[in-house]
DNA sequence: CGGTGTTATGCAACCGCTTGCATGATCGGA
DNA sequence: TCCGATCATGCAAGCGGTTGCATAACACCG
């Protein structure tokens, strides 16, 4: 019978603790916190017996402690994006690869990621656990319309990464895709499909959509088209809103042969509005998308659209926490994106239509 | 000119600590955490005063040493699903939709989200936050081929809420949708619609899928039907599997007209396999999925599919969590969920097929 | 056999905050 | 005017670890 702690636990974890050990072994804390740590100043006796103890107990080193002593959070605050309200639609599938991308990469390096969905800059309002000292450092996935706060932010606060659109105004570490170059290259493709009257769809009063649309544009613009606003539509990021924005598409299907849309839950709602209204895809419309998430490939007709790297977006976006987290000073990253040719923009070899 | 402290900050966040706020304020330590923590104990004066002192000198408490002290954590770790390899695919939308749901709960109760891909049975393994005295308490987001390691986990270290088939051999706290009767009404519903040969596609091995499965064969017996084992597929949960294994289902078309898919991904990747086989769903072949991912809404053809309360799952994940860390006796809970019939099982208003 | 170097351990201060208890100040009432 | 309440504050001991420095133990060498 080994004698319990007799602790009145008051509703924490493992409530055996190193002076616990400590005890049982006949040695100090210390010699228990450096065995533990593999310290090479003990003796490997001393470790073995120590370690074989603590093992036994059921011991574990409370982190929280530890890192308060150690000076170190082993933890990155992920920051949500943050539209108020509407948010409650955003389940686009971007994000569970993002945040997969995160944690994954964040644990490659130790750390931990804490999710979070309420912006810091309302100040000292409970929530920001990195201004709070229970993280090290923020992502930001996503800046939605807040991108000028989180620069402001970053400035002010360092350690601070952003997933978004990469501006020359903006001071702060961005990491995101070629946006521009990504929907020119889609635009293009379209137009080399012998498609002349290209739309767009998105809201532009976002950053990356803003880089998508000028892509857009660009391209329409090197091929010596008009770009008529007539062809622009605004559309939510979310599928609900973007599908209601997309119902009135079918009606004007005689009005265009091509369609961007800014990303690909966006195409899906503007395929299903399209097909529901009797227009054919790629038919008699060609839409590529922006994203490439894992369904993309898997739907019909298959979707065509811009690749984006978010495996190594969030590795790059760790890494750079990581060298702020050092000390040093953090770049921002554009990522190339490639066109990844299906059915939907009417390439494929089959005509897949509806 | 107000002093600053002439400490030689490690790495940590602000490094401006409640000493330096009391230094300034003229009083001790002890008062500066009562007034800033709305103590009765302190005046009102020198409430206020501290508080403008510590607001200007943008000092916030250090919510580590803060939690240290109290003997609490809230942060509660989330653990997603831990498939080895295979999770890389898993960007299955209805994650973030639950994750979601999980922050915005736990956040209502004043506690972050830890997020974490590493199951915590292989012991002292860096990585379990629970266990390492970070969170009260441990949640995850499935069982995947897990469930009775989860049970044992629970067993052991309390603190445990788990997503996923609520089974009655489990003694830990499940929460999760009420499987074979959504797939008993989705079966129900296609034979209803005169079909005859009704398949399904997941993977039985699978707790949640399993009583799915186990609500599809009640179906046809109650109708009086033989289940084919023929028309029994086996399915990945990713997409990509998913679709891989539905490759050879348009060469089948003739033997079914009927499908129930495991999830919406599958049901979604089987109609697309389907369709570019030729095959019309819903005119040939009716599917239904599971889940009713915001997605399902604006495909084409609308998905009909066994509506997840989500929200609903992760708010009661979590106040049972918080029984829990009340000292009380968590309950399992089964949620209902709803068939929501659009038109890929053939029944809405127009055929809208092929 | 004393001096000097290792090497293994313990002491105690500290990380930044919380809180029980004691103390000093203030005030009202008798 | 004196005394017991009442109130505001401070002291110091934690929370559960880490770590610089001192020390004890031991071996080695001349």
């Amino acid at each position: 019978m080994t004698a319990k702690p007799q602790r009145t636990d008051p509703s924490l974890g493992a409530s055996v603790t190193m002076s616990d050990v400590a005890r049982m072994a006949g040695v100090s804390e210390s010699t228990v916190s450096r065995a533990l740590s593999g310290s090479p100043l003990v003796s490997d006796a001393t470790r073995e017996r120590v370690g074989a103890l603590a093992r036994q107990a059921g011991y574990l080193v409370n982190e929280q402690a530890s890192n308060l002593a150690r000076g170190q959070t082993r933890t990155i605050e992920v920051m949500f994006p943050i539209e108020a309200g509407t948010l409650q639609h955003v389940s686009d599938p971007f994000f569970v690869d993002m945040l997969a991308a995160l944690t994954d990469a964040l644990a490659g390096h130790g750390y931990d990621a804490l999710l979070t969905r309420s912006p810091p800059w309302d100040a000292e309002r409970p929530g920001c656990a990195y201004l709070g000292g229970r993280a090290g450092g923020v992502i930001f996935v996503g800046q939605g319309r807040h991108a000028d706060a989180i620069d402001a932010f970053a400035r002010q606060h360092r350690r601070v990464v952003t997933w978004g659109a990469v501006r020359p105004e903006q001071t702060a570490c961005v990491v995101g895709s070629d946006n521009a170059g990504g929907a020119r290259a889609a635009t293009r493709h379209l137009l080399g499909l012998g498609r002349r009257r290209v739309a767009f769809m998105g809201d532009r009063t976002l950053p990356e959509i803003a880089q998508r649309y000028a892509g857009y544009a660009g391209a329409l613009a090197e091929a010596g088209l008009a770009l008529d606003p007539a062809l622009v539509f605004d559309a939510p990021f979310d599928v609900a809103g973007a599908r209601a924005a997309a119902a009135p598409l079918a009606g004007l299907a005689d009005r265009f042969d091509g369609l961007v849309a800014a990303s690909d839950m966006i195409a899906l709602a503007a395929i299903a509005a399209l097909r529901d209204g009797g227009v054919s895809v790629p038919g008699d419309v060609g839409v590529v998308g922006f994203d490439d998430i894992a369904l993309a490939e898997h739907v019909y007709p298959a979707l065509t659209t811009v690749h984006q790297r978010i495996k190594r977006g969030g590795e790059v976006m760790v890494a750079e926490m990581m060298t702020m987290l050092e000390g040093g000073e953090a770049r921002s990253h554009v990522l190339p994106g490639e066109l990844v040719v299906r059915r939907s923009c009417g390439a494929g070899a089959r005509g897949a239509g509806s």
